[in-house]
DNA sequence: GCGACCCAATGTGTTGACACTTGATCGATG
DNA sequence: CATCGATCAAGTGTCAACACATTGGGTCGC
């Protein structure tokens, strides 16, 4: 059974993800149960959830808003993401099983195919994600819950605004295939140190994509 | 100002914290509210917040009950706060203050002096948190909140239950006052292991631990 | 006796109304 | 004309009652 603060949880990201209710907009209780059509205790649970991960900033009797990331922010979120991801990766490379590492080899391979395909055809490849197969194999609940759970609804709002990078999908192979075969040997120390500079990389990239959107905005 | 859900927040955790609410027993939304004497609305919130820092589990239509650690999930939450506690050490070397470093030194003195008078006199020496002190230095809200947030919260419960582990005080400041010295040389990298060496070693003596209390409680 | 089914009792999910706080508008005043 | 203070609307916090799901126990058929 699912209650209507799940669904209101899930409706409200949505929003969010679309852009429907962007980085600084209000989010305001009785409009979105009115919207949705019900009473405003479960849009204030939604609300508070989506306060707990940090997508909405709120303060008591204050109107909440839509958290809009500072250039600060997104440095923190990607220190904490270094962190825990190489950790995950550690661990993945100790705990995961022979057969999901050829799982991923595979799918990783696929998902290159596709891209290639989807180039050509201007079609928009479906979106394998190696991080996050690699995460639920760390074997840690928690570290996972946190990732795929706070993290990357925050991140994923970001990306959607500042827009994906492109260039760097073929260089990002190339780190992802390093990453695997870190794991397949088995070497949890140096899978830990590559993907934490895979991810390093890939905030350097973001960093300037959002200076470059700054400098237009205003 | 302060609402009430904030205060029956906090007024839950210390009934958890005091072992009044014990890790599987049930938290009973109308009995918190009877007993703080507010409407069952705000103890809906802090129930939601305690469940969203992991304190307190619960499904749908289910009774929420104070979550029982288990010895993986301890472990869990050892892994992620070596991750993330050796980043704030490492991002702590580069950030802080020459001033703040030799403030630490000299409370890591002065809660050992404290330590040991209290030894002596039987009374409680006053913990001076090292950990907390290095995780607010590091310039990184998101890691401090989870880390000072939901992971302490947790954390302490289970101290609390399982008792601390005296034997391991001396140890520890040699240990504190080895990160301490790796944080003035600037050394990052340094730090970080070390924090991450210091994190796994206390994780050890708190299973060894968990086993025993498991091995006695059956 | 044993198991499946039904049914209250308990507790959670949801609602609409009311109380309080905040920020802004508007007017009086130095 | 600027500034301060009262007033007011909008929005959040809290409440008490109602609707629904789950659970445990009793009853009936086998």
């Amino acid at each position: 059974m699912t209650t209507l603060s799940d669904t209101l949880f899930t409706s409200t990201l949505n929003a969010i993800y679309s852009g429907e209710l962007a980085p600084g907009d209000e989010v305001n209780e009785a409009a979105l149960a009115g919207r949705f059509g019900v009473s405003r205790g479960p849009v204030r649970e939604a609300v508070r959830r989506l306060q707990g991960i940090g997508l909405v900033s709120r303060e008591p009797y204050m109107r909440a808003t839509v958290v809009r990331l500072t250039a600060t922010q997104v440095r923190e979120l990607f220190e904490m993401r270094e962190a825990l991801e190489g950790m995950a990766c550690r661990l993945a490379a100790q705990r995961m099983s022979d057969a999901e590492q050829e799982r991923v080899a595979a799918d990783l391979d696929a998902a290159r195919a596709a891209r290639l395909a989807a180039r050509k055809s201007r079609a928009r490849a479906p979106d394998f994600d190696f991080h996050e197969r690699i995460i639920r194999a760390s074997g840690n609940a928690r570290i996972t819950n946190t990732l795929c759970g706070d993290l990357y609804h925050v991140l994923r709002v970001y990306r959607r605004r500042s827009g994906a990078v492109p260039e760097r999908s073929d260089e990002a192979h190339a780190e992802h295939w390093q990453i695997l075969r870190a794991l397949r040997a088995r070497d949890g120390e140096l899978a830990e140190s590559l993907m934490r500079a895979h991810i390093a990389r890939a905030a350097v990239k973001v960093t300037e994509r959002l200076h470059a959107l700054d400098g237009r905005r205003r």
